[in-house]
RNA sequence: GCCGGAGUGGAGAAAUUGGCAAACUCGAUGGACUCAAAAUCCAUUGCUCUAAAAGGCUUGCGGGUUCGAGUCCCGCCUCCGGCACCA
């Protein structure tokens, strides 16, 4: 007969809730201990990825209270975002309602999990008591002069008549209709995390408890890239421009130089050319290209401008030609080409017929097109003979000198665009004043709350602009009359500081108590999806920073640990609606118990890695479950002169491989321990009576369940008559004495290779290890006469006798 | 192209410092119990040779270091993820 784990659950989830026992609050005399999962979105069904999480993020809260920390695990919602107001575009219904009720949804499925969590500190990033302070937040970065606005080309759908943000636009085009994107010049909030850019990657060195993988994707998105910037004068003229270069060691080699089509240099340049019209002509077209069709890596193209540039250190003119394999976008906007040493200069020199140089001696067997490896530097004046660092430092050296530049570091990340034309956001807190420009709304005018709406439709702006008696206000500065920003917040703004609402969740006056914040921060652990590998993780990491510099955070760096659990799959891709290969936790939870999905998702491989779903696994967990359940409490009768000690030491050894595991995250291999201990029982009470340990080694097995399944585990704990909460109970601690075995078994190899087992004591020494192998009759035949050369003795475990 | 990670039985996997490869779970096959089924329990289950015993082989491929390599080194292949006309 089957445990009934329903009403089990039940049970003990009211009472965990009704006894507060995972409600935290500031506490010296224990270290504290802030388990953290990323906040979800309210998607009102809980799916396999959620349960994943919670489940990892439990055990660990419920591990770290048994073992005397002061455990801060709270929960809250990302809920203000797209999908909420796409669903309301299409039934009409109030996205506030909408995800109130799938909050609520949502919660009550949490719970069933038996996850627990500090629910009176929730928050939920659409509610006003939160959003008010993501304004306030905007604020500060406005005063410090790191929120700015200016025109930007943003990502436009034709079809849906609306902005799309980068994460909706899927190989170029517009996620919901296919149609492909376009890009439009609007005028666009920024937040300046370039200025970070070097403290954000150099700040990625601490983070040594963070997945490496993360780290890495982290560095290639900020993308640091040392070189020179120098100047170069346009033949004839006044006018120059300047370029950046990570080769410049290469400038003997220049042929040509690139400006890219939106250069504010280019105008002027063509006019009055006989050029001119061919290249006005490109550059129309290059500008209505799609992004997609940029930066597809294709033939290359471009237009002669008619003009020459002068290359500073040879005063050789070269032709400048306008191509849009050049970003406007990163650098100067401008290069020197070098077709030498560069593929995508080369590739353009043999099109458009320009001179190639080498700067750079290729390899003797060398047959490739442009060499960009490393290489003694000739045909360069005085640079020749140098290898590449030398060159570089030596013409860094030789630009700075003249006043003609300097080394540079240029970064791959852009500035965060943080504005959407979008309903369902924080309201963005500036007015726009005829008379004084852009003004922020006074802090002590906080909020600007997000009005109620009826009609979601895309306009191309936010619907918000269409609520006359919203958008007209008063001017804080002169009292004129003001339009409102009607453009909201990017949702990552809302989750870049949540984990520090969660410190001080209720203050009305204060984002959060720097006090409490210092107690709490850093988050010692935090889990969540590989996907937020780059964006959250890099906002929150700027975020914090701006808070440090103002003071308010006691830390750089949010988070301590990171852990990024795999994906759960199924026929070899991810389990999605969409793809109709969902397993719903909740069915599970009717069929086999949250305790066995638990123990299942810790057991099915490493928390990090991807795994393929198998609800035979689930079969397996319940089976073990109701294996404990049974041996615990149909068993009766002991006899008190039965030898425990070698089961005890077998429950030892469990107490001291679970801890381990748990403590280095790996789960999958905490629980086969239990399900040997389990075996043992049930061997002991097969064999006859239980012995007088049975007792002791049952309330160590329900210890070391009780953050995995805790459910059946408190109850197993109040049937053995305990009158304690399981929960706080303390986590066993191994005797070490116990965990060494007397006799073991040695194993003695000829040559390498496994010829005889023999059981010695654990004590043994060097020379009667050797004796013991030499003895063994099986060894003799392998022998076989031939001359021992030498025999490795690795005392107990182990003696290698070399013949031959 | 650059940067990371992975590759072990029919499946998920384990092997913490270079020392018994495949623990544990699933699945499969056979058996016990049952009128029967479910549940439960027992046995077998990497490949190969063999009637059996005993042996030989085996951690993506090829080399190397070592008494000894899944683990370390060199060179490849495949898959997954990130970045990418980034100068």
């Amino acid at each position: 007969m089957a445990y009934d784990h329903k009403s089990i659950e039940a049970k003990w989830q009211k009472i965990w809730a009704d006894e507060k026992t995972f409600e935290a609050s500031e506490d010296e005399s224990r270290p504290k201990f802030y388990n953290l999962c990323m906040y979800p979105y309210p998607s009102g069904a809980l799916h396999q990825g959620h349960v994943r999480n919670y489940t990892f993020g439990d055990l660990l809260t419920r591990y770290k209270t048994m073992t005397g920390h002061n455990v801060l695990s709270p929960m809250g919602w990302d809920s203000f975002g797209l999908p909420a107001e796409n669903a309301a575009i299409a039934s009409g219904a109030q996205p506030k309602k909408n995800t109130e009720a799938q909050i609520a949804t949502m919660t009550r499925q949490i719970k069933q999990l038996g996850a627990m969590y500090d629910w009176p500190r929730e928050l939920a990033s659409h509610s006003v008591d939160y959003y008010r302070w993501d304004q306030w937040l905007f604020l500060q970065l406005f005063d410090r002069g790191l929120a700015y606005k200016k025109e930007a080309p943003v990502n436009w759908c034709p079809q849906d008549q609306t902005v799309l943000a980068n994460e909706q636009v899927v190989d170029g085009a517009c996620e919901r209709c296919g149609t492909i994107v376009e890009k439009k010049n609007l005028a666009q909030w920024f937040f300046k995390i370039t200025d970070f850019a070097d403290r954000l990657l150099t700040d990625l060195d601490q983070l040594d408890e963070w997945p490496d993988r993360v780290r890495t994707m982290q560095r290639n998105w900020i993308g640091r890239s040392t070189g020179a910037q120098f100047s170069i004068g346009v033949a004839d003229s006044t006018d120059s421009f300047e370029v950046f270069t990570t080769r410049p060691d290469t400038i003997f080699g220049m042929t040509f130089a690139v400006l890219a089509p939106e250069h504010p240099l280019v105008d002027r340049l063509i006019s009055g050319t006989d050029q001119e019209a061919g290249a006005r002509t490109y550059i129309t077209a290059a500008g209505r290209a799609s992004e997609i069709e940029r930066l597809s890596e294709g033939d290359k193209t471009g237009v002669f401008t008619g003009r020459y540039a002068v290359n500073p250190v040879n005063d050789v003119r070269v032709p400048i030609y306008i191509a849009d394999y050049v970003l406007m976008g990163y650098g100067t906007g401008a290069i020197m080409a070098v077709p030498g040493q560069d593929q995508r200069d080369w590739d353009f020199a043999t099109k458009y017929g320009v001179d190639i140089i080498r700067t750079v001696e290729p390899p003797d067997e060398y047959d490739g097109e442009a060499f960009v490896g490393d290489g003694v530097t000739t045909n360069s004046d005085f640079l020749n003979g140098l290898d590449r660092s030398e060159a570089i430092a030596e013409i860094v050296n030789w630009l700075e000198d003249g006043g003609l530049g300097e080394s540079t570091v240029n970064y791959r990340i852009r500035d965060w665009l943080i504005s959407r034309q979008r309903y369902w956001g924080s309201p963005i807190p500036m007015v726009n004043c005829a008379e004084c420009g852009l003004v922020p709304v006074p802090e002590d005018q906080l909020p600007v709350v997000l009005p109620d709406i009826v009609d979601f439709a895309p306009k191309g702006q936010s619907p918000l602009a269409a609520l006359d008696d919203w958008v007209n206000t008063t001017c804080p500065v002169c009292g004129g009359p003001a339009r409102r920003e009607t453009d909201t917040m990017d949702t990552f703004v809302d989750s870049s500081w949540y984990f520090l609402r969660f410190t001080d969740p209720r203050n009305s006056e204060k984002a959060f108590d720097p006090v409490k914040a210092r107690y709490w921060m850093p988050v010692d652990q935090y889990i969540g999806g590989v996907e937020h590998a780059v964006l959250h993780l890099l906002y929150a990491r700027f975020i914090t920073k701006v808070l440090f510099d103002m003071g308010l955070a006691s830390v750089e760096e949010p988070f301590a640990r990171l852990f990024t659990q795999g994906m759960i799959t199924m026929d070899g891709s991810k389990m999605s609606k969409s793809k109709g290969n969902v397993v719903d936790p909740l069915d599970l939870f009717e069929s086999h118990g949250a305790d066995a999905l638990r123990l299942y998702h810790l057991f099915m491989g490493p928390p990090t890695d991807d795994a393929a779903w198998d609800t035979n696994g689930v079969d397996g967990t319940l089976r073990f479950l109701d294996r404990v359940w049974r041996v615990v409490t149909e068993t009766n009768g002991f006899d008190e002169s039965a030898d425990a000690s070698e089961l005890i030491a077998d429950a030892h050894r469990a107490i001291a491989k679970v801890t381990d595991d748990i403590e280095r995250f790996h789960f999958n291999t905490a629980v086969p321990p239990l399900m040997t201990l389990s075996t043992a029982l049930v061997d002991r009470v097969r064999s006859g009576i239980p012995s007088a340990g049975f007792n002791e080694v049952v309330e160590i097995l329900i210890k070391l369940l009780a953050p995995m399944a805790p459910h059946i585990a408190h109850e197993l704990w109040e049937k053995t008559g305990h009158s304690t909460m399981l929960a706080t109970e303390p986590w066993p601690v191994a005797d070490t004495t116990l965990l060494e075995r007397s006799t073991v078994t040695m194993v003695v190899q000829v040559n390498g290779k496994l010829r005889d087992r023999v059981d010695v004591d654990a004590d043994i020494d060097a020379a009667e290890a050797e004796r013991v192998a030499l003895e063994s009759d099986k060894i003799d035949q392998w022998i076989d006469g031939q001359e021992v050369k030498r025999i490795i003795v690795r005392e107990p475990n182990l003696v290698n006798i070399v013949v031959g």
